[in-house]
RNA sequence: GGGCGAAUAGCUCAGCGGUUCAGAGCGCCUGCCUUACACGCAGGAUGUCGGGGGUUCGAAUCCCUCUUCGCCCA
């Protein structure tokens, strides 16, 4: 072995070298993008986390995810800008503050709006942000001078400019509907926060009482009976010719002893229960649309914290109850009366609060809307006209779906902590308008003005996040450089929360796409697929991870365990083998790194300047491979096959130049002529670190730097991807090359199924059939003797091989005599020999009868025949072969 | 109820018209501390590719259907 230059510990310690490197990184400028470079521009924005959020797994495969790509295009030449950031997350945030003060016994009632706001600020400085150094820990290549969050002074002004823009051109309205209500975070939520799951409940099937009707009374189906004292009305199918002589009269409303009609509506559905709905419009959004048909009473019987309340309807004894102790209370109340009829167990699905889980309660109320139909339809036909591209493409159906059905977005929160609504009402006029600043006075009458109490939906901030992080509504040069942008990832889980909410965006204030890709990754799991969470505790922290097993061996499990928009399926109780494949690649990685550099002189011949006839069949053979990992990693990359990309490369490193290549070229290194070696060693690992770059940073970073002839400064981060070059790509060298490992590969199963200790030196004959062949073998047969452990390499043409052995046929017929003496057993070998010849025979046999079929050989295409008839002929030279060496053995 | 997807080795998944394509990683078995790596090396075992039907010269790979599971929407 040559002077080592230097020493490197045998196993790779992550620790030592992760903190040093991303500094380098952050010193060496690598993340910050250039506005005035002359590259082309490649840009993702971030999906921002909650600002006060901690990194979990799924966060970790997607920032790893952008990673990858933002690293890719970086060494590829673009002018690469992974733009981070935080979002306020309005509700979650607020929650959080929430719980803190009720600790000290307050409600933010208590504490007042201003002072509430003062804390979360004081919260979010402290503890907002925690998520970003995280990814830097996880080696995100973020560019931190831009890092943005949603409630920045420039980004509310963004939000602002928005809604007022959306206000003028008649796209906000006030809307007077039953939404989704939260009783617990105590306010509306749109469609999309409102979240649906099915659950077991009941359905309660009560008596109302008919004044004048065909029965004394009619029988009502409904999950929620608390919600009758709201009821203004009982409503059958107009055509339902059950109930026909009911429409018209008056039932008796149980409990709260009112008089209700009975309705004909299209609306009710005969199938369901008795055909009877009971009416509730002020708490159920179907029934909402039955009451302004027939211009119904719509009284709220609950409280904002879903307390049953009203003046007439509620009872003494039911007031103040929660709505859950209210239906207890009513079923009881009506089996007294012998009004319930009975009670059936029911599936159905129930709204639930996004952020905290509570049953979401429908509830008539004010809102602010956006018309969604006008943004969606110019979204639409891009994504038909390939604007844009949504991977994996299955999503296409479901994405579109959704654009076609969109319903108005309901944007107000009754929060404290957000972009306050810039509407403003004149008290003294009641003129009402949006405005860019706040106003001093109405501007029609002089008069005081309020602004609405209210805030906006943090994905009312969130869809402007491609441009109003570059500075949008100014026109600067962030913006007019890095617009639009090219990648976003994330989960499907917020495709209609955020990504087709950001195209519309992009699109109507823009007039252009956010990004031409969608990427779409799959979620992460436990080993019993269910969603990793807090609640459930089977979360992973990816910060354990990079403890126990560094970050490179957590980026290459969630890069390399998933293909496309798969999940990630990992086991929290079992980190160790849930993160092996990335240990043992990293750990692998550095050791052949360790190996190659150990042995390279101070200065390298470049592989350029090297005569190609100092090159051996063995340094052919890894060069063109090295172009093939070059040439379908980079295809891999650039169709978001991260998966296979990192395959690739890991095919390369271990399968093909730890393996073989290396082992192949160890008695060259100890000569005294190991230059083209040397050549050839330091080019393959120059390509493996830089291929695996993206992947895996830290590891790759740490061995590049060592490479001979490094300068200080040089960063594998800032350096170019490799091109493949044609002149190395050898197809017939691959195929030779490929023989050898046949012959070694035979005499090493040989020597496992003989049991022969790896001590004991044999004496092995090849006979070859090709001069080809024959020149594979002689030119690599150091190689051979090595790692076949031979004392003696012969070879023959005339089909050698005296005496005891054992005997292999290489798939193109050339023969591998292990002689072995006393060793052999004469019945074994029999056994082996016609076990391959059966096997070969059958093979024969399948392909001969194929071969005979007319109908393939007419139908099928003519590079298929010919390649089964290259097949057939070299399946015969092997079935020729073995035959013969059982006849000379002697098996009958 | 509507839509989408998945079912391939013990586990997690590739392969998605052409028999050396039935694969990889992890796990398992056998033998090795061969001076880069035992987080390793060499060799090996394991699957009528969910069931049924069809298209085709040819199907794990396309179509239909059933079963099971997951996700989204109502």
């Amino acid at each position: 072995m040559s002077g080592t230059r230097f020493e490197l510990p045998p196993q790779y310690d992550p620790h030592a070298v992760e903190r040093p490197l991303y500094q380098r990184w952050l010193e060496g400028g690598v993340f910050a993008a250039r506005v005035d470079s002359p590259k082309t521009p490649y840009v993702i924005v971030i999906p921002p986390p909650n600002v006060t959020a901690v990194l979990h797994m799924g966060q970790g495969l997607n920032n790893v995810t952008q990673d990858v790509l933002i690293r890719f295009e970086r060494m590829r030449g673009r002018e690469a800008l992974w733009l981070p950031g935080t979002d306020h997350a309005g509700i979650a945030t607020q929650n959080v503050v929430e719980r803190l003060i009720a600790k000290e016994g307050k409600s933010r009632f208590d504490v007042g709006r201003e002072q509430f706001v003062a804390r979360v600020w004081a919260f979010v400085r402290e503890t907002g942000g925690t998520i970003l150094e995280q990814l830097k820990v996880i080696g995100c290549s973020c560019d931190w001078s831009r890092t943005r969050f949603t409630l920045d002074p420039a980004y509310s002004r963004a939000v602002r400019e928005v809604f007022v823009t959306l206000w003028e051109q008649g796209l906000i309205y006030r809307g007077h509907r039953v939404i989704h209500w939260c009783p617990r975070c105590l306010t509306a939520l749109s469609d999309e926060e409102a979240e649906s799951k099915d659950v077991e409940g009941k359905l309660y099937v009560i008596r109302y009482p008919v004044e004048g009707g065909p029965k004394p009374y009619l029988t009502v189906a409904t999950t929620r009976p608390e919600t009758m004292l709201g009821d203004t009305a009982v409503a059958v199918h107009p055509r339902d010719t059950r109930h026909a002589g009911f429409v018209g009269k008056t039932a008796r409303l149980p409990i709260a002893d009112i008089p209700i009609p009975i309705i004909a509506d299209e609306a009710v559905d005969p199938a369901f229960g008795t055909g009877f709905v009971k009416v509730t419009p002020a708490h159920d959004a179907t029934d909402f649309e039955i009451g302004l048909r027939h211009k119904l009473e719509m009284p709220l019987v609950m409280t904002e914290d879903a307390r049953m309340e009203h003046l007439t309807r509620v009872p003494k004894a039911l007031a103040d109850l929660s709505r859950f102790d209210a239906r207890e209370r009513i079923v009881d109340m009506l089996k007294e009366r012998g009004l319930l009829e009975r009670v059936e167990p029911h599936r159905h699905a129930v709204r639930h609060c996004y952020r905290c889980d509570t049953v979401v309660e429908p509830r008539l109320s004010d809102q602010w809307f956006v018309k969604m139909q006008p943004l969606a339809a110019p979204v639409l036909a891009a994504y038909r006209n390939d604007e844009f591209q949504i991977v994996p493409e299955r999503w296409r159906a479901t994405f579109e779906h959704w654009m076609e059905n969109i319903r108005d977005w309901n944007i107000s929160r009754q929060l404290w902590w957000g972009h306050r609504i810039p509407v403003f009402t004149c008290t003294a006029c009641n003129h009402q308008w949006a405005d860019r600043a706040d106003p001093v006075g109405c501007p029609k009458c002089g008069g005081p003005v309020e602004q609405d109490p209210d805030v906006l939906d943090t994905w009312f901030s969130s869809w402007l996040w491609p441009f109003a992080t570059l500075g949008w509504p100014d026109e600067t040069p962030d913006l007019r450089h890095f617009y639009p942008g090219h990648t976003l990832v994330t989960a499907p889980e917020i495709l209609f929360f955020w990504v087709a909410r950001m195209l519309m965006a992009g699109y109507h204030f823009r007039g252009a796409r956010p990004f031409s890709t969608v990427y779409l990754h799959g979620t992460v799991r436990d080993t019993q697929h269910r969603k990793m969470s807090k609640s459930l505790g089977n979360g992973i922290d990816p910060l354990d991870v990079v403890r126990l097993y560094g970050a490179d061996a957590l980026r290459w499990t969630a890069i390399a365990g998933v293909s496309l928009g798969s999940d990630l399926i990992l086991d929290p109780n079992d980190l160790e083998t849930t993160f092996a494949p990335g240990r043992n690649f990293a750990n692998k990685l550095w050791n052949i790194g360790r190996f190659i550099l150990a042995q390279l002189p101070e200065r390298v011949e470049p592989l350029a300047g090297l005569d190609p006839k100092r090159l051996q069949l063995a340094d052919r053979w890894i060069l063109s491979r090295a172009q093939g990992a070059i040439r379908e990693a980079t295809a891999s990359l650039e169709q978001f096959r991260l998966d296979e990309a990192a395959k690739r490369c890991f095919d390369f490193v271990w399968k093909e130049l730890a393996d073989w290549y290396v082992e192949a070229v160890k008695p060259r290194l100890a000569s005294g002529d190991a230059a083209a070696a040397h050549a050839v060693l330091a080019y393959c690992l120059d390509v493996a670190l830089r291929l695996l770059h993206p992947v895996v940073p830290f590891i790759t970073e740490e061995l590049w730097q060592k490479l001979p002839g490094r300068k200080p400064d040089e960063l594998l981060a800032a350096t170019a991807w490799p091109s493949a070059s044609e002149e190395f790509a050898d197809q017939p060298t691959e195929a030779r090359f490929a023989l050898v490992q046949d012959a070694i590969t035979a005499i090493r199963t040989i020597r496992a199924e003989y049991r022969i200790s790896p001590k004991a030196r044999l004496a092995v004959t090849v006979t070859t059939k090709t001069r080809d062949g024959r020149g594979a073998f002689e030119g690599e047969r150091d190689t051979i003797v090595r790692l076949g452990l031979l004392e003696t390499l012969a070879f023959d043409g005339r089909g050698g091989g005296k005496g005891a052995g054992a005997h292999a046929v290489l798939a193109d017929g050339s023969e591998v005599f292990v002689a072995l003496a006393d060793a052999i057993d004469v019945q074994q070998e029999c056994r082996r020999l016609s076990g391959e010849l059966t096997r070969l025979e059958q093979q024969l046999t399948g392909l001969a009868a194929k071969l005979h079929n007319e109908q393939f050989v007419a139908r099928a295409p003519a590079e298929v025949v010919a390649k089964e008839r290259e097949k057939e002929r070299a399946w015969r030279d092997q079935r020729q072969a073995l035959a013969d060496k059982l006849k000379s053995l002697g098996c009958s």
